[in-house]
DNA sequence: TCAAAAGTGTTATGGTTACACCCATGA
DNA sequence: TCATGGGTGTAACCATAACACTTTTGA
């Protein structure tokens, strides 16, 4: 029976000064020798999918511990030049505590680039992100992952830019707030943001327990 | 560079006689043999993961010419007792014009079950049917999915069962038909279903075109 | 003291839910 | 003629959308 390589692949987000970005490196080996790509590799004995994207992750760019969802198979003859590569595609999200990334192995360099500013890339990988980013938004209209974006503590104002870059629409402020809070997940705390230019805001985090809490009695998260 | 087996797996439904049913086979082959299991079988070189779902559902059940979606890619070290196997599953749904089915190649028997009836399957297959339905009562939420599953022309009492059981719960006969028929994507005809015991209802059919033309312009099909 | 962003309520509208009876047909 | 499932309307309730001014702070 045939046999074959299996790669793996993440489209990894982040949320820094407003922009949703996406985290490429640049290949320190052929094919695409100097070109950007998703952050990847070979699958190998003994490890899961899962365990791979991790692995590669942790050793290309020095990112640890984030949410990983699977996304896609891509299997098309010809999408790997030289021969026959079959890549599993994760999506992660990551929030800014786990942001200091660091070049290593096979990756040159490492950056984040804004995700609608994208250069063309290695492979399939400009499709992938495509397929990503439309999971991404099917998500969080009915899943609090945005959350995985942030820090713990955020303001409604981050919160709702958060919502607005993704779904590339305007939100009232008022109405998000008002629907937000009621859901009885986004608990206000006696912080304040002091980093802003005025006023200070004041931080809220997201009550991850009382929401699986929620959720195993029927209750759907849904805030936009 | 290590390399791998890999599989396709197929859940398949069907809806027949108010029941949501799965297909399963009968292995012909060890591991399991005389086991039931999902369809399904390895990838070839020169064809992609889809291509090989659709030639293992043809030979081994006969099933031509369906709607399939890929599901998830499973990889856990021991998932097949004799040697490492990464499978991609999908899940398919057929109506009833596609409904004959034919044992061949490897399956002994193939027999559709109903899917609150299975029997314990080989591999981890019953977890693979878990995530599927999972998956289908998401999608059949947000999209006409649930279309391919009855013939062209259905009663409305049909396409109500139909969610009935797939999201296990009682639904309004006035209420489910005030806000299908305000979609006008279901379309009345003269047609009548005669093969009711009394009264004979009217059949409808799913305007596809139409929904495809309403969807571009960021309309959102929900009927529950 | 002023510029900037934070914070806050009310009303109109549309969608969802709850609910019960008559109708057409085949046996 | 009657049993069976087919077919229909209205009112109460709730969620969403639209909309503008006051407050707090740092510079």
């Amino acid at each position: 029976m045939d046999k074959f390589l299996i790669a793996v692949d993440a489209v990894v987000f982040a949320y820094d000064k407003d922009y949703l970005k996406i985290l490429l490196i640049k290949r320190g080996i052929e094919p695409f020798l100097n070109e950007w790509a998703l952050p990847g590799g070979f699958l190998r004995k003994g490890e899961s999918l899962e365990d791979s994207v991790k692995r590669e992750l942790k050793e290309e760019t020095n990112i640890n511990d984030i949410f990983l969802k699977q996304l896609h198979t891509f299997s098309l003859i010809n999408r790997d030049p030289r021969e026959r590569v079959i890549t599993t595609a994760y999506y992660a999200l990551v929030n800014p505590e786990n942001y200091k990334i660091k070049a290593d192995t096979d990756a040159l360099e490492v950056k984040w680039f804004n995700f609608n500013e994208l250069p063309k890339l290695a492979f399939d990988h400009n499709e992938i992100i495509e397929m990503a980013i439309n999971k991404l938004r099917k998500d969080i209209e009915f899943k609090p992952v945005g959350f995985e974006l942030l820090p713990e503590y955020f303001t409604l104002a981050k919160l709702q830019k958060l919502y607005e870059i993704i779904f590339d629409k305007e939100i009232d402020k008022r109405n998000f707030r008002k629907k937000l809070l009621k859901t009885e997940l986004i608990i206000e705390t006696d912080k304040k943001d002091t980093g802003g230019v005025k006023r200070p805001a004041r931080l809220y985090y997201f009550d991850k327990k009382r929401y699986f809490k929620f959720k195993a009695t029927g209750f759907k998260f849904k805030i936009i």
